[in-house]
This record gives structure tokens, sequence and C-alpha cells, in this order.
DNA sequence: TTATTAATTTAGACAAATCTAAAAATAGAA
DNA sequence: TTCTATTTTTAGATTTGTCTAAATTAATAA
């Protein structure tokens, strides 16, 4: 019907991940927190994305994503993680420098540059966070809700992705070798501080409360 | 300086282009015409563009683009020519599909993303249509300004680009088998029209001067 | 050289996206 | 339930890039 502005898009996607990461209702302020602007200018755009049919909303009773403003956020979501597959796995950037060169390139219009793109990646199923790429219906497999902080001491898990998703937090990660896919065995757990003895290969290393919350995990499910 | 916007690119890539390729001055309507705009809006964007000190310009002397604008330009132009080739090179498009692609990745703001990609694709020293892509400071092999229809019955050439980008065209060349690389061997060339005979690969046929015209060929010089 | 035509610039307006400050509506506390 | 605090919306401006129509300048032809 119409075709959605880079600004409308970008809206579409943080008004989708509010409604199904964040746990309250989306509101005009959360809408202007996630999107770094004022109150003012989201009810401005709230009007204009609804006269649009993308989203339900009324005044003062905040706002609900439509199945085709869902449908335009998909799509950008799939564009953007496909295109930090491409930059990790093609030009060999790490996982916390793709963020905002993905936020230019989801913007690419052409539907036909992301199948083939998608193709010469090997149509992968999840991007280098770990978080999973829609299909061009929309769909994509669901993230593994387990984080590595309610794991049990004595288990093995795989690293699936990350709650947090800055630069800070993935440097960190790396500096351990923290990454999707790898295998992480819980040593000891500590009563007083839910901190956390683990093993990753050689390496043995504490990990604090506030970093194993961030750590999306699923069961070890052996080597080969 | 001044981080210049998408349509201030534009602005200066047309500009640059008139520049070299063009024979006229760079007045305001043929800015226009080749923007595929208004005089008006030209002429409010040459007093920005001029402000910036991207080029120079005086109220109805015309335009002259300045270095610094000029490097903006090139800039560009390496990006759009690079993804030219990362388009028809990687994701295996057709040479007349990929410029409108080009034309929205060529403002993806990352320098480090382009000299990755730069290296990723063997730093090449041409586009799919055989224009030369510009270095990180702005140099290029010069562009072989010889056309078919200056060519002579009986020699062999090599075929280095097109004058002529538009998708109807390279199209038409592509029936041909007429794409950069490709030896031509001129049979005969007919008095009365300047059409000619030509020979690539095993197919003999007849080219118009009118297509001949926007060929660029050098001398060929062997088979290895 | 003067008159007419063509090119260019100015004036004023518009759309998208944003802002600050003020007004209105809702929610929470007493 | 009524008052206060918070949230949300409105009002009015601003910036970027565009437009049409009118005015101005330059070019050209008689």
């Amino acid at each position: 019907m119409y075709q959605p502005t880079a600004t409308e898009e970008n809206y579409l996607k943080a008004i989708y991940h509010l409604s199904n990461t964040g746990i309250k209702s989306v509101n005009t302020s959360s809408i202007a927190t996630s999107m770094e602007t004022t109150a003012a200018s989201v009810t401005d755009m709230l009007r204009k994305l609804s006269d649009k049919e993308w989203i339900n909303y009324e005044k003062y009773k905040g706002v609900k994503i439509t199945r085709k403003g869902e449908k335009v956020a998909l799509g950008i979501i799939r564009k953007h993680r496909l295109w930090e597959v491409f930059l990790t796995n093609i030009l060999e950037f790490e996982w916390e420098e793709v963020h905002h060169m993905a936020e230019e390139l989801e913007h690419v219009s052409s539907e036909e540059l992301i199948k083939r793109l998608d193709k010469f990646l090997g149509h992968p199923k999840f991007d280098p966070h770990g978080d999973p790429i829609p299909d061009q219906t929309g769909k994509m497999e669901s993230h593994d809700k387990f984080t590595l902080s309610a794991g049990e001491a004595g288990e093995k898990y795989t690293l699936t992705g990350v709650t947090d998703h800055s630069t800070l937090f993935l440097k960190h990660l790396r500096k351990y070798g923290l990454l999707p896919g790898v295998t992480v065995s819980i040593a000891e757990i500590m009563d007083y501080d839910k901190s956390m003895l683990v093993k990753v290969s050689k390496d043995k290393f504490h990990l604090s409360l506030e970093v194993s919350k961030n750590i999306l995990i699923k069961k070890y499910v052996g080597s080969k």
C-alpha cells in the first residue's frame, strides 16, 4: 500500500521490539526512550503510522502494532540481521562493530537484493548475536529464553545469544571467548552474590550475575 | 568539515560528472536536467553547496566544483562502483540491474566498510561497465576515450566500457555478448551509414553507428 | 541597439521530521 | 473523591528539500 520512509521503518521496528521483548505496555514515553527522541515527536509519528494502518492508536491509550505493521517490522529486522551476517562472516567485522552499519544497510529497499544476499550467505537462521533471522514470510525460529543465570552448577550449556546488545557488553564477552556456539560449563555458583565460576574451552573464570543474566543458553547436546 | 547529506552527495556527483564528461559549462539547467528536478531547486541547493565550499558559485555565472567537492564526489563514485562490482560478481546480478541499487548503497557512510569491501573484492580497478574505480585518495586509471565507431576495418579491439549507461543499451549489448573484456574484430565498415560488420567470438553481426559510438575500446594486445 | 526570448533567481508555500513550551488528560495518593 | 504529579498531546517553530509562479538577468536576433 504505502512505502514506509526510513524513519517510519525505525519507529515500527522499535514498536515491534517493545511489543515483544518489553514487559510494559507500549506507550509514548517508552517509544521516545528507545528512539532517543521526545514524546511530542512520537505523538506526531504515531498519528502518521496509524493513518497508514501500521498501528492501532488511540490518544492516551497506547499503541498496538497491526499485522501490516508487523510485516514491515519483520522485513526490516530480516534485512538488518542478514547484513550483520554479511559484515561478520564475509567482511570479518567483530560482532560488536556491525550494529550501526546494519542500521543504515537495512533501509536499502531492493527485495531482490536481500533475497540474493540471503542465498549467498547460505540462508542463515541466526545473526552473529544469536538473534533469529525471519524468512521472507516473517517466520523465524524462536529464541531460547533461558539465561545463563538460571543454569545449574555441574551442567554444560551452549551459548545461543545475548539480551544486551551494547558494544560494551559484547566486547566484554569476547574477552572471555564467550561467543554464540561456545560451550559453557558451570563449575560453581556462589551463594553470596550468585556469581558463577565457569569453564569455556580451557579457561576458568568468574562471571557476575549482571553478566550471566544477559547471556542466552540452551542445554548442551553432545559434540557431534 | 561538514558531513554531506545524501542529497548533497547526489548533487556533487552530478556536478562532477557534468564537469568531466559534459561538453557545455555546468549551469543551473544542465544540473536540473541530470537531477530530474527544477531550476529553482537547483539554485537553492547551489547556494548551500557553495556555503560549504564544495563548489564555487556566482549568481548567473554557473558552477565550478572545488577540490573539496571533488573529493566528496570521488568518494561517492568509489562506493557506487565498488557496490556494483559486489552486486554483479558476488550476488550475480546482470550489469544493467545494478545501477539503482548502487545509488542507494553508495550513501551508506562507513569508510571502514568500503575499505573491507574493496579488499574482499580484490581491489578491482574497474566496475562492471568498465568505469574506473577511484582509490581512497581519489586516484583512478583513466578511461580509454576511443570509441568503436572510430575503429578500423580489419583491426581487433578489446571492449573496455560504455558511454551510455542506460538499462536499454546495456541489455542490447548483452544480447550480442558485448561485455567488458570481450574481443571485437571489425570485418567491414559500410560507407553509406557507417554501420559495421563485427565478429565477437564466433558470431558475426551488424552494429549501427548509434551503437558503436557508445562502446569504448582499446587495441587488442594478444591472448596471453 | 533595442526588443524579445531564454535562463536563472526570488518569493512564497508545502511535506517530513523534529524541537520547546504550554495545555490537557490520566493515574496515584491522601 | 479530590488533589497533585506524571504522562501525553497540542501549538507553534525550525530544518531540509522540494515545488510553482513571478521577477530579474543574460543572450540573441532584428
